[in-house]
DNA sequence: CAACCCATGTAATGGGTTACATGATTAC
DNA sequence: GTAATCATGTAACCCATTACATGGGTTG
């Protein structure tokens, strides 16, 4: 029992949860596991075909009306896998990639205006996101685990924009020229609390 | 003026903060950046290559105590290229990768006892984040943007632990082996309000 | 009848990590 | 003397995205 990698664990649990063709999967993709996991078609196809060559789905052709696809299942291989994935304690990835982020850590020698400046497009694009995510969710009909996911998202994305204000909202109170490092560091460089 | 790669502003951004070579880049990328910006060593040293090449950076060897380096210092190209960068209103790259929301939006079929064994699981992940950006705290010296950002990641994960805990003590009330997705729906998938 | 969605795939490219390789200096 | 830190780099590999390619069906 080899581990698989993180697409065909996907794949496997798209299949378990109803996404039984490569284009549902896709689709679900796109929409829902799209702002926490991203998977591209050219992940997904191939992994449906080795995943079928090791025995870990099956798939069959369908006619739906006129059109043709593909559709696929867990053999009993396929579902251990899942299980012993699904249920493992071993590190899950974790990873943020934030240029914003790296933008401020980079701020020092920045005027608090152009540090200002920075922030309310950061603080933005976290309100977008929510904007966004808000569209996805009659998208997750009745999966109870899709609005959770989602929920946990637009919960973040909040917390982020709440995170922003307040920082802005201290560096209102400086003097707008002054040396960003110099008012962070004034207000203590916890303004969060 | 064309654009530069992500890991060419970093080098950048590096040299304006002080972090002159390749060897200190390295460091702060592991301590400091690298919980938003993962930047490898792979990356680092070809990039200040090719910035030297293309007359951004210049480099010039030290030695220093008996050991050589190579200090960089950014042209008035490379000054450009950052200012340009860091007061760019463009959509920054923003991207997450949470193994762990993976499995919990897969987890409609798991019992309410094996989600909450995943929701703990990915608890105590936020809660170590936590306790390793404490101790990389007094490496931030008198840095202040640099602790700025170390905020936002202590704040963040603190979020998500609370997030995790507020989920879990919801899911405490339900019998441990219904079906995830009913509780969930039953706990209308809305339990952080 | 055009645009869009369903449906499936491949190839080129780009980005990034890991492992490898080397060697000097300093602290214990 | 030996382990850790300073210091710099390269090559192989893995992973992922993008663009391309194809074609049938549905809706306005």
């Amino acid at each position: 029992m080899t581990e698989l990698s993180k697409p065909a664990y996907v794949v496997l649990g798209m299949i378990a949860t109803g996404r039984r063709s490569g284009y549902a999967m896709s689709r679900t993709a796109k929409d829902a596991t799209r702002h926490f996991w991203a998977t591209s078609d050219g992940q997904i196809y191939p992994q449906l075909k080795s995943l079928s060559e090791d025995g870990y789905i099956t798939g069959e052709r369908e006619s739906h009306g006129g059109r043709e696809r593909v559709v696929y299942s867990l053999t009993p291989k396929g579902r251990e896998a899942l299980n012993e994935w699904m249920s493992s304690a071993a590190k899950a990835h974790f990873e943020m990639r934030d240029e914003g982020l790296l933008k401020l850590f980079f701020a020092e020698e920045l005027s608090v205006d152009q540090l200002r400046a920075q922030i309310d497009i950061m603080r933005r694009r976290h309100q977008r996101a929510i904007e966004h995510l808000e569209d996805l969710r009659p998208r997750a009909g009745d999966m109870a685990c899709a609005h959770l996911t989602l929920r946990y998202g637009l919960d973040l994305h909040a917390f982020s924009v709440e995170w922003y204000d307040r920082l802005d909202a201290e560096l209102a109170e400086r003097p707008p020229d002054e040396r960003a490092g110099d008012a962070l560091r004034a207000i203590d460089a916890a303004p969060v609390g």
